[in-house]
DNA sequence: ATACATACC
DNA sequence: CACTGGTATGTAT
């Protein structure tokens, strides 16, 4: 999380190619606009080493933490080795000559690839679950305050994360160190009604601008700042950069008129990825601009700690930091090494991300690509459980409401509050932000659809409309692959799956082969360990390997004697156009069509994690993964701007 | 195809 | 009191 700063009235200011803070001439856009400054205390003066000793105190000898120092533990003997191959490697070697030569080859394909033709916008919520209620609720401004329950939060606003408070930390354990804290229990409803607002501001600079999650969104302004240089070619980068600022700070602007006063924080650069790490610089209430040239960018993103980049989370900071790399110029610099220790995905990814090179293109949605879930599931943590009528029970019950999910919107909404299920609104969501840093964390990113208010505590997670007020089509679909989740009382996680013969969205159909699953896994661990009981703590039902009831291919039509055209063009998240579920960057389907929603959404979701992943075994973390061919058919600012 | 692990919000 | 929930994807087998 960035450390913050103080927000009121800051400069403009874009990262020169050292990754120093400069800047630029556009002082007086956001002068009057930004105001409030939250104290810029944020995490600077917390005690780490008090936060930590608090953190431990609280958790040591848990079952959770017992579970955690195995994992560590897993980890550390990876690294190890890693290391013995990192260390064994030998200059003037054949395998780090030959890996030399790959990496020299790669990197320079790659620099052919740049792109900053295209302005891409990452804009980011300040605190915002914490930040609605704290408008809605003044007495609670000065207060630390958090979002969540006593078993999660999801988002503590700056007073609180003052005491060391933070997103996805556990409700009980915040509460040790503020015991002051006033925790709020979320209003999902409220949250998607703000961003729904901020959405609407984000349309007006890009019509197909995605939300990836209630508090986060991606935009592509290249035409907005086109606009703004009013078609005078913009010789000068200066002046370009100003352009963008302004653009940005425009936005942020809307946002917080159109919400009532909610702040947010935003990123512009040549890519998403970039975008969405400069949104995080200088928050809250801040905007930071990455010059749109090779070096600059290099610079930028060289001086980055490795866990900046989206896609490397805690436990790959760790492998490569056990390498003795810790910011993104050092993988750089290591490229050759690491193809020698990574995955080839990995070490390639990570090799192209340390050069600030990203796609750039709206890519699959702008050919009419159509978004497909590739799975769905619901889980539910409960009191440690060894009763296996007990445990079937709720198997049952998760697959009957999976399987209302699965049949769309009419099954949904005719199923009403049958499924009902009150008795477990209990915490619900709660908090997100996996380990560090990172932004505000509000997790509730996509709301389950056809969810059923009630069943989990997320009354209307989903609302019947979509923003532009037109009903929401869930299509329906079917699953081939039944996939249950077993969490032992130890934390430890297992997961077993079964393929059925024929899709299916049958209740009976799933839970008969979820039961079957459990009822096998719990006679193995009995005759395993004595006949002791299997005790649970949560339980999951997993569909995937799914098929679209409208999304039937010709054949299906024919047979079918009817014609599937669901999709009018809108921007419905499912709207049907008989896509294949898969990726189709470069299927020209539907060329006039206004891009489906969806699709750019999945699009940012790969950008950012394609890469993210990793695997023990062997190999220490992520992969990496080329884009698609950068989309044509984009106007280009390069009649405005030089490009280097 | 199955299992496990990581990441993101 | 008490360490979430949902989706995606990489890697190994």
């Amino acid at each position: 999380m960035a450390a913050e700063r103080d927000s009121d009235v800051r400069a403009p200011q874009a990262v020169s190619s050292d990754g120093a803070v400069y800047e630029t001439a556009t002082g007086r856009a956001e002068a009057h606009y930004y105001h409030f400054s939250h104290d810029k205390a944020g995490m600077g003066s917390v005690d780490k080493a008090k936060v930590a000793a608090v953190v431990h105190s609280m958790s040591e000898g848990s079952s959770f933490y017992r579970n955690e120092e195995r994992r560590d533990a897993r980890i550390q003997q990876q690294i190890e080795g890693m290391r013995r191959r990192w260390q064994a490697l030998r200059e003037g070697g054949l395998e780090l000559e030959g890996a030399a030569a790959t990496a020299r080859r790669e990197r320079a394909a790659m620099e052919t690839r740049r792109r900053l033709d295209r302005v891409w916008v990452v804009v980011d919520m300040d605190m915002f679950f914490a930040a609605v209620e704290m408008r809605d609720k003044p007495e609670l401004r000065d207060q630390p305050m958090a979002v969540g329950g006593t078993g999660m939060l999801s988002t503590a606003n700056y007073a609180a994360r003052k005491f060391g408070v933070r997103s996805a930390m556990p409700g009980f354990i915040a509460l040790k160190l503020c015991p002051s804290l006033v925790i709020v229990r979320p209003n999902y409803d409220k949250y998607k009604a703000a961003a729904k607002l901020a959405k609407q501001v984000f349309r007006r600079f890009d019509p197909q601008c995605v939300a990836l999650s209630l508090d986060e969104a991606y935009l592509d302004v290249t035409d907005a700042v086109s606009r703004k240089l009013g078609g005078l070619p913009a010789a000068e980068m200066a002046a370009f950069h100003e352009a963008v600022w302004d653009v940005v700070a425009a936005i942020r602007r809307d946002v917080s008129v159109a919400t009532g006063g909610l702040t947010c924080s935003a990123g512009a650069a040549p890519n998403a990825m970039l975008a969405k790490i400069a949104s995080d610089m200088n928050k809250p209430d801040g905007q930071c601009l990455v010059p749109f040239d090779a070096g600059s960018i290099l610079g930028f993103v060289g001086a980055l700690p490795l866990r900046k980049l989206p896609g490397i989370g805690r436990v790959s900071e760790t492998q490569l930091g056990g390498l003795g790399l810790r910011v993104v110029a050092d993988v750089r610099d290591e490229a050759a090494r690491l193809h020698c220790v990574l995955s080839p995905r990995m070490a390639t990814w990570l090799h192209r991300v340390s050069l600030g090179i990203a796609e750039s293109g709206r890519s699959g949605s702008e050919a009419g690509a159509q978004y497909r879930r590739k799975s769905i599931s619901l889980e539910r943590t409960f009191r440690d459980e060894g009763s296996l009528a007990a445990l079937q029970a709720t198997v049952a019950k998760l697959a009957s409401k999976l399987s209302l999910q699965m049949q769309g919107s009419k099954a949904a909404a005719e199923a009403g509050s049958s499924g009902a299920d009150g008795r477990q609104a209990e915490a619900g969501r709660a908090g997100s932000e996996a380990g560090a840093a990172e932004d505000d964390g509000v997790q509730a990113a996509r709301p389950p659809r056809g969810h059923v208010p009630g069943f989990f505590g997320m009354a209307d997670s989903d609302s019947d409309s979509d923003d532009a007020g037109r009903p929401k089509v869930r299509p329906a679909m079917r699953g081939r692959t039944v996939t249950v989740k077993l969490k032992l009382a130890s934390f430890k996680v297992l997961q077993r799956s079964a393929t059925l013969a024929e899709p299916t969205n049958s209740a009976e159909v799933i839970s008969a082969a979820c039961k079957r699953l459990v009822a096998q896994e719990s006679e193995r661990f009995k005759a395993a360990h004595g006949g002791r009981p299997l005790v649970l703590r949560l339980l999951g039902v997993k569909m995937h390997g799914l098929v679209f009831d409208d999304d039937v291919d010709e054949e299906e039509r024919a047979a079918a004697g009817h014609m599937c055209k669901l999709d009018d063009g809108s921007d419905e998240d499912d709207g049907a156009d008989g896509g294949s579920p898969e990726r189709a960057d470069s299927a020209v389907v539907g060329q006039g069509r206004r891009p489906v929603l969806r699709a750019v959404l999945d699009e940012r979701l790969r950008q950012m994690r394609r890469h993210s992943q990793q695997s023990q075994q062997q190999h220490p973390a992520k992969r990496a993964r080329r884009q698609p061919g950068g989309s044509s058919g984009q106007r280009s600012l390069s009649g405005f701007v030089s490009i280097s």
